[in-house]
Order: structure tokens, then sequence, then C-alpha cells
RNA sequence: GCGCCCAUAGCUCAAUUGGAUAGAGCGCCGGACUACGAAUCCGUAGGUUGGGGGUUCGACUCCCUCUGGGCGCGCCA
């Protein structure tokens, strides 16, 4: 229903651009006001004109208004969506607001066609093709993943699904961080244990990785090899230590997030990007920027070109290359390959990163908008309302393995979706399993399942199909029984998808889309409650089957975007 | 010490990116199944948006300041 308004209204400022002496068209959006009194849409653009025009804006809003009306915009009149006119009022409220209140054969005609057209009417091609990628999850392959890796690969999924459906060409990317000492660390741990499992009173690395997982690993070496290494010195055989430690966690890792329904396009190895050569060449190239220096016999990057607090070591004095430097490289990669936008979800503890990436990828080209990090704050895992304590020193935490395991993927991911990825997360195992009101995953899918059972019914009580009508010549017109306040309501509610969706897209924020299929959920238990979908008249069976098909599609719509299913039954 | 994020109903959180009368769920209390699934619905109550100042037609949103909480600030990764 927006494109029709906005529509209207740019060819109404098109008429009056001209005795308004300007050289285009300004940009107008549209918006759902608060109150439904308000009217189903509403645009603010005679306020945002008052300003250049310098004029009163409600005495702008009037002459808008006015270039609608005489003589009506096409759509306005016959001819346009379904030969139906599309306004019932258009009111001028408050301080210049301009209120467009549909008419009921609009709405019938919209959501004749929704019906129609299926889920392809939900999503418009914002994105027009334009290549993002999304870096997320990234743990480093020395443990299992937690909760808050959890969230992250919810959020990431999601975003990347949202993108997707919004025309965009998504790569969604796991960086392996397999070069640094954290991996040969946990080689180290992996040795140690193995020593120590041969009977041997083998030192443990300070701070070495001290989680069951260690071990494990240690005995599927001594089952592969036996004691062959037990003589040795971690100089001699750590690289085959440290090797088979870090592919077997992320192994796992792959396993975690396929099971929790997260797949990536690509896992890119930190290791690589010095195999081939790519981390001295993105050196060389900042080098020839003038943006690579030496000083105190080490080698820095000079990002406070680019706003950074300060300049950063890239080249350590005793020759090692910082983490930092194999960063460059992976996003100077990233440019490369030529994406337009590059989106990098993070825990909110690396903040402090942002200026230097952003720094880096400006120094390669990125225009600064261009690039989005989001971050993700902490989840506090709770029982019964109780913290559930974990000490990472202790290796000693709750992997989402075992959280999926315990509640599911479905209600694990929807719970990471109903917060701004900002903000802290309170998930409690226990809630998270009732099949209560609590417990928003249900309620939502319930709807679902609900009008999945009604068709079952209506299949038995063989009613007739409802598409047949509503494709039919008089199809559409079978849909004006839906009379009720609430079925209007819910008709309004369902054609509002669309900006959601989009908003949730250009924003980066997939839990709008959460709050949406609540509020739709909620709005349809409601009706059910109140009125009877299939009864003896059959044409108001059949439109207010349409009506329940329509609510299922967005549902699903909405479900599948957040990677959570849709069941037919529960 | 410097920087970033957060502070909204008793609790957990929203608020169309500067819009109109700040909204949901939970919790409390009271109701609704011999009709399509009660994992549902209906009805009330709850607010100086942490305090103060500023910007403007208009502020939960932007700026300054204070209070209180989280996180960063290495030639670590």
């Amino acid at each position: 229903m927006k494109p029709i308004v906005l529509e209207i209204i740019r060819k109404a400022l098109e008429s009056l651009k001209e005795q308004w002496g300007l050289e285009g068209v300004p940009d107008i959006d549209v918006e759902i006001p608060k109150n439904e009194e308000m009217g189903d849409l509403a645009t603010t653009a005679a306020m945002g004109l008052a300003k250049t025009l310098k004029r009163p804006p409600g005495k702008i809003a009037e002459e808008i208004v006015e270039a609608i009306k005489n003589p009506p915009i096409p759509p306005l009149s016959k001819g346009g969506e379904g030969g139906v006119d599309v306004f019932e009022s258009i009111e001028i409220a408050g301080p210049g607001f301009i209120n467009f209140k549909f008419s009921k054969d609009f709405f019938y005609s919209e959501l004749g066609r929704l019906l129609k057209e299926g889920h392809s009417s939900l999503s418009a091609d914002t994105g027009k093709g334009r290549r993002v990628q999304v870096e997320f999850v990234s743990a480093n392959p020395t443990g299992p993943l937690h909760i808050g890796h959890g969230r992250g690969a919810a959020v990431g999924h999601a975003l990347c699904n949202l993108l997707t459906a919004a025309g965009f060409e998504v790569r969604r990317e796991f960086y392996i961080n397999d070069a640094g000492v954290q991996v040969r660390l946990l080689g180290e741990s992996v040795f140690a244990r193995y020593l120590q499992l041969l009977g041997l009173d083998a030192p443990f690395p300070d701070d070495g990785y001290k989680g069951d997982y260690v071990e494990s690993v240690a005995e599927e070496i001594i089952k592969r090899v036996g004691d062959e290494y037990l003589n040795k010195a971690f100089e001699d055989c750590g690289e085959f230590f440290t090797n088979v430690a870090y592919k077997n966690m992320l192994a796992d890792i792959a396993k975690d997030l396929k099971d929790f329904g997260v797949v990536f396009d690509r896992w890119q190895s930190e290791k690589e990007l010095y195999e081939k050569g790519k981390v001295q060449d993105s050196l060389i190239t900042l080098r020839q920027k003038d943006l690579l220096y030496e000083k105190d016999e080490a080698q820095w990057f000079r990002s406070t070109t680019f706003g950074d607090d300060k300049d950063r070591v890239v080249v350590k004095r005793d020759g090692e290359y910082t983490y930092f430097a194999s960063d460059i490289a992976y996003h100077k990669d990233k440019l490369d390959r030529g994406f337009d936008t590059i989106i990098n979800i993070w825990g909110a503890d690396h903040h402090g990163y942002i200026p230097r990436i952003r720094s880096v990828l400006e120094a390669f080209g990125l225009p600064k908008e261009k690039f989005r990090v989001i971050l993700i704050q902490m989840v506090t895992l709770l029982r019964n309302g109780e913290p559930v304590q974990m000490s990472k020193r202790a290796g000693e935490f709750i992997t989402l393995r075992e959280v999926v395991d315990e509640v599911g993927a479905d209600i694990a991911k929807f719970i990471f979706l109903t917060r701004r990825a900002d903000s802290h997360l309170d998930f409690d195992l226990e809630t998270a399993k009732e099949q209560s009101a609590e417990n928003p995953v249900f309620y939502v899918q319930y709807a679902f399942a609900r009008i999945s059972s009604i068709f079952r019914q209506a299949e038995e009580k063989t009613v007739k199909s409802y598409e047949l009508r509503v494709k039919s010549e008089e199809g559409e017109t079978s849909l004006s029984a839906l009379k009720e306040d609430e079925e209007i309501s819910l008709i309004k509610k369902l054609l509002q998808y669309p900006m959601v969706f989009e908003g949730a897209a250009v924003s980066f924020e997939p839990h709008r889309i959460t709050y949406y299929l609540q509020e739709l959920a909620g709005m349809f238990h409601s009706y059910y409650n109140k009125h009877r979908v299939i009864s003896d008249d059959a044409g108001l069976t059949n439109a207010r089957l349409g009506l329940c098909r329509a609510v299922q599609l967005v549902l699903e719509e909405g479900l599948k975007v957040l990677g959570v299913s849709a069941p037919e039954r529960m």
C-alpha cells in the first residue's frame, strides 16, 4: 500500500513544484500513525517543506491535499488498483500531518493481491542486487561455542535472511583465527593432556584451555597414534597437535551451527591469508599509500588519518605480525571481492576495534557509511530466575549445544531475536521450555498451527476452495464480506508487513520482525476467539479463509526470515 | 584519566531513526471451552522516559552536564 500512496504524493508535488519554485520533487516518506484513528498512513512532507518554503506547514499541507484531489491523480480514481477508489479520506491534522484513510475496497483489493502474489509481494527489491558481506560468529576454534556466540549466530543469520529477501546478494562468512598464539596454546593444552593420559606428570601450560573437550581431543589422538609422541618435545610435534586440535574444534563448531540452522558461504582461514601472501600484499599497498611507517623498529598503520585515537602497530619490533595485520588483509580481501557493503557482527566487548577497522576499509576505498558493525550484548543465562554460574578460567560454561539440546533451536533463535542486539538479554532456560504465554515463540507458531488446523477442518467440512473464489473475477469482491472491525484491522496489519520488513532491513534490525509477528499473532488470536471462520455462510467462510490464508502467509514469511520453523501442528 | 554502550510501568523490553495522546508481554485481581486447537481470549490497574539544562513548530530520540551500571583503552589475541 505504501508505493501507491508515495506515487500519489509525488505526482502532487510534481504538479506543485513550479509554483513553489523548486528544482525537483523533495524526498518524502510515509509512516504508520501511532493511533489508528489518525488514519492508515501519514506523511510529514508538509512539515519538512515548511523550512525551505518558509511558509506554515498547514498551508502547504492544504495545497498538497488540494493537488491530490483536484483533479484526482490516476490511481485515486477508477482504473487504479482493481479499479477502486483508494482513499476514504485525506485529512490534515496537528502541525501539518497529512493523514490518509483507505477505503475498504482498497483494502480488499490489496488483500486480494497479497493472496494472488503470495510471498513475492511481501518484500520490495531495495537491494537491487548490491553485494553485502556479513561476517559473524567468527569464534576462535579453541573451544565450543557458548551462548553469546549463539546470539551472534541468530542475529547474523536473521539479518542475512532479511537482506537476501530485500534483494541484496548476501555472503555469509566465518573468519577462522587459526594462525595465532591461541590455537597454539590449544595445541599445547592438548599435548599436555595427551602426556598426562599416558601417565606422565606433564605440566599444564599457564592460561591453557582446561575444558573437558581438550581431554577428548587428546584421547582421540591416542586412539590414532598411540604413544608415538610420548618422548617428544612440543617444539617437535606442536604443529601436529595444534592442527588436529583446532580442526577438531572447528568441525564441532560447524556442526553446532548447522544443527542450530545457521550456515555459511565461506569459512575464511587466517592462516591462508598468510600462506597466500595476502598479509604482506595488503601492507605493501598501505605503504604505497603512505599509510604505513616505521617507528621504534616497528611498523605502524596510520589509522589516525581516518579518525582513530592512535596509530596501530602491524609489525612488532621482533618482526612478528600483530593480530591486526591479518585483519587488515582480510578486510582488504573483502573489498577486493567487490562488496558494496561490509557488515561485521561482534561481541559488544570488541567495540574498541571499530575505529581501526573502519580506518582500514576507508584506507582501501570504502566510504564510511558502507561499513557497519552490529554489536551483540551479553546474554545472561538463567534457570528459574537464578543466574547459571560459568567460569571461563575453569573451562566451565554452558555451550550453545547444551542450550539447543535442552530448549530446541527454534526457541533459542526466537528468544535471541526478542531484543535489540545491543541490549542485554536474560535467557531463562526453564521459561524457555514452558509452553506458556510467557514464551513468545509458541504464541506465534500457535497462530500458524491454528490456521493450519482451520484449513484441515474446512477440508473435512468440504468447504469450497477459497482460492478459486479469490482468483475468479468476482473473487476479489468476495473478500468484501469481511466487514468486522477486527477484520479490517487485521488486513491493515498484514499490509504493513512490507513496511516493517523494509525498516528492519535498512536499519539492520531483525528484532522488528519478531515484534511485528507477535502483534500479528495477537490480533489473529483475538479475532479467532471472537469470530468463527467456518460457518454456514459460504461466502463469508470463503472470505474469512482468504484472510486466514493471508495471515498464515505473512507469519510464514516472517518466521522464515528469523530462521524459525512454522509448524502446521504443534 | 579517556572513549563507547545502556538507564522507559513492580519485572523483562518496544517506540516507524526528530513526529501526534510513550506501547506490549509477564506479574496481581476477576471472567470465557457441549462450536474451527484454552500453547488462546476478554476486563481493569500501572509513567515527571535516571536528575538538570539546551537546540525547534515538535525530543524517549540530537547537544551539554550530573548520577548510577556494563565494556573497552598493549609492539596481547
